[in-house]
DNA sequence: TTTTTAGTTCTCTTCTTGCGGAACTAAAAA
DNA sequence: TTTTTAGTTCCGCAAGAAGAGAACTAAAAA
């Protein structure tokens, strides 16, 4: 039997649900602080917050929200908006920076592979070549890899535009 | 003029190439030592080394070497060869290791979209739906990458096959 | 002009991480 | 059986990251 959704066990479970998900942000390589303040904005309604709201749903103090906000906006993935006659600032998921930030992540993955060309490079004289042969395969994965990613993106960005 | 490479000079080039190969992997998320341990194997003449010469190479402590070379191991980047009457193992990158573990990263990070599904599914009585169109937008853009992902693995392990 | 607001920056504290050293362990060698 | 070797584990320290709080700043409001 489903419970009675008081107002307090509401926000409770809110609170939780934007725990678990900065938790997720954190593992992904941000400062806690800064996954949170992720985590609330993805989930806000409206999705703009201003900066005293974050703090106090976040109960965090203002430098530390400052921080995290500038960070995440450095990266792309937070930005603002602003309303005439109001002189705040309204924080928001920027879902392109996120994406953009995400591909280039995926990107840099793959980037390993001109690293190992200049292994390969240092290598060349060496008495074992089996080794070579395996970094060697690991380079033609990655960069058959990136090439088709970059191929990929195009054929959707095309795909996107005949949607319009 | 190129000035004499002196065995000196040599050596001291090398550690320092090696040092910056380890930055670069810090910089993908290891710790500064197995940062410099990969990056040794990496360079290593012949591609598998001892624990004491990986050591004395890196001028650190048994134990660093030790957590670095586990966690490496761990990670499935490194394994190490034995020699019948020799009890030392030698430790080697292990290359398709190192893919796997790399394709898994960039696994990872179109595994981001399944988040952001959960997100939709809650914020779907929104009163900004532009928001969620943005994101509905990165998860069609990420769950498109990944299942081209996987048939292009699938397409290059069907190529290497072909090879053999 | 003074005051308020919306954040930023600085300093201090705490928690975590990375590493070294030394004690320890398990298997091989003697 | 005792000793050596090849690592592992435990302990402690030092450096760095995260966050709190308070002082500060720049622009708007009064």
């Amino acid at each position: 039997m489903p419970h009675i959704n008081t107002h307090l066990e509401y926000s409770m479970d809110k609170k939780q649900r934007i725990e678990n998900l900065g938790i997720f942000f954190e593992k992904v390589g941000h400062p806690p602080m800064a996954g949170r303040v992720f985590a609330f904005l993805l989930l806000a309604e409206p999705p703009h917050a201003d900066f005293y709201t974050i703090q106090e749903f976040l109960s965090a103090s203002k430098s530390s929200i400052s921080n995290a906000l500038n960070m995440l906006m450095r990266e792309g993935m937070v930005d603002y908006i602003t309303f005439s006659g109001d002189r705040k600032r309204y924080f928001r998921v920027n879902a392109s920076g996120w994406l953009d930030a995400t591909k280039d992540k995926i990107r840099r993955s793959s980037q390993v592979s001109h690293l190992i060309e200049e292994v390969l490079n240092e290598r060349s004289d060496t008495d074992y070549p089996a080794f070579n042969k395996d970094l060697r395969l690991m380079v033609d994965f990655l960069s058959f890899f990136s090439e088709e990613m970059e191929r990929l993106t195009d054929r959707w960005e095309e795909q996107q535009r005949q949607k319009e």
